[in-house]
DNA sequence: GAATTTATAGCGTTGCCCCCGCTGTTAATT
DNA sequence: AATTAACAGCGGGGGCAACGCTATAAATTC
């Protein structure tokens, strides 16, 4: 925990976690295993695993990888 | 230009240029000057203008702040 | 209990992002 | 017209986190 700790950080984390969960959701949903879902992606199989764990934050550029591959839309909704 | 160039390279860079877009027209109808916002998120001013030019693929973390401080949602939507 | 799937660790490489400096444009002021 | 300042684009060196890769072990399913 670095020591600026504040309220956006762990706003981050928590998205972090809850991204993680949702792409194994939807992968699962889809029948697919992390293996199966890292060749389609062309992707190393350990970094799904790492992802949905949360263990790191991914770029968009992998974000938008996991759309094509798992048939979902991310969008960005203005208030 | 990578040698294995697809279909979901290039869609993947539109979606980079798209958002890039989509970030500097929210920050400029919350009336923000690139540097003001760099401020209130403790970023970078030039990283910013990267971001809102494609010049790289930012992490979700990244994209996380920038809907706290300019407030938006950023979701996944399943079809 | 074997086979499949997933988690995690360690290490190497790549590229995101920091930071600084410079340039170009536009607008305001004198 | 010249000057000053606000704003944005771009290049590059450097640090560190994202991601690739391999290996091992744990968990899950049959």
């Amino acid at each position: 925990m670095p020591l600026d700790f504040t309220a956006s950080e762990s706003l981050i984390k928590d998205y972090r976690l809850k991204l993680g969960d949702k792409i194994r959701q939807v992968r699962e949903e889809r029948g697919y295993s992390q293996e199966q879902l890292a060749g389609m992606m062309d992707i190393n199989r350990t970094t799904i695993s790492k992802i949905e764990n949360g263990k790191f934050s991914i770029t968009v550029d992998y974000l938008v990888r996991f759309s094509i591959f798992l048939d979902f839309e991310f969008k960005v909704i203005e208030r």
